[in-house]
DNA sequence: CTGGATCCGATTTGATACTG
DNA sequence: CAGTATCAAATCGGATCCAG
């Protein structure tokens, strides 16, 4: 496998995937519990959501903290990597804001 | 299809793929015909090279001009809004390079 | 030189049912 | 509640050949 080429390959390869944007932003909100995850990011399902916060974890930007209780509860937050992350996602997220609606105009077309 | 929920959602279906943010970066420099890219982006195939330039210019993201000469020339460049685009990638970039070599170790691999 | 068309395999994503 | 297992569908990426 050929190394990053520039900073934004690399982080691209962290952040890519259709959940990841989503995951990221639901956790700039503070810690959550597997099941708020799910219900805050429609659509997802719990493969997917599973699947993609152990790779978050697996780079060290999101931290897992399971609580050993009946009924189970396992939290997840940003790691200090991750909100470094997300605060450079922040200018992206904004850019995205500001052309919402030219973006829903021009999406998902195949020529 | 849900309409994007955040700025960020909308932001990752543009720049969303493999090859977009290569090429974005890439067109930074200005101005560039097809073949410079295809050097430029190692390991880019003509399809996808091809596949992704008309997504962009699509999204209205690059601006397409041809130059009916013999031989051909095309020449690919950012619109005002692909510029807007990369200066909110920045911020990403300059994550993605300040943790190089951390983001290189835990790549890819599969749990 | 630019890029379209087709075929194929790999990867990603999804639906559903099940377990501690 | 949190997570696994399995199977199937959709999408992505690449090789190759063809055309203006």
């Amino acid at each position: 496998m050929l190394p990053y080429t520039c900073g934004l390959d690399a982080a691209a390869d962290v952040i890519g995937g259709k959940w990841k944007p989503r995951i990221l932003w639901a956790l700039h909100h503070g810690p959550q519990r597997f099941g708020e995850l799910r219900k805050e990011i429609e659509g997802v399902t719990e493969k997917m959501l599973i699947q993609q916060l152990r790779d978050l974890e697996r780079r060290d930007i999101v931290h897992r903290e399971v609580f050993h209780q009946v009924p189970p509860k396992v939290e997840y937050s940003l790691t200090e990597l991750g909100e470094t992350l997300n605060a450079a996602l922040a200018p992206l997220d904004a850019w995205g804001a500001e052309h919402l609606e030219e973006l829903e105009l021009t999406r998902g077309r195949r020529a």
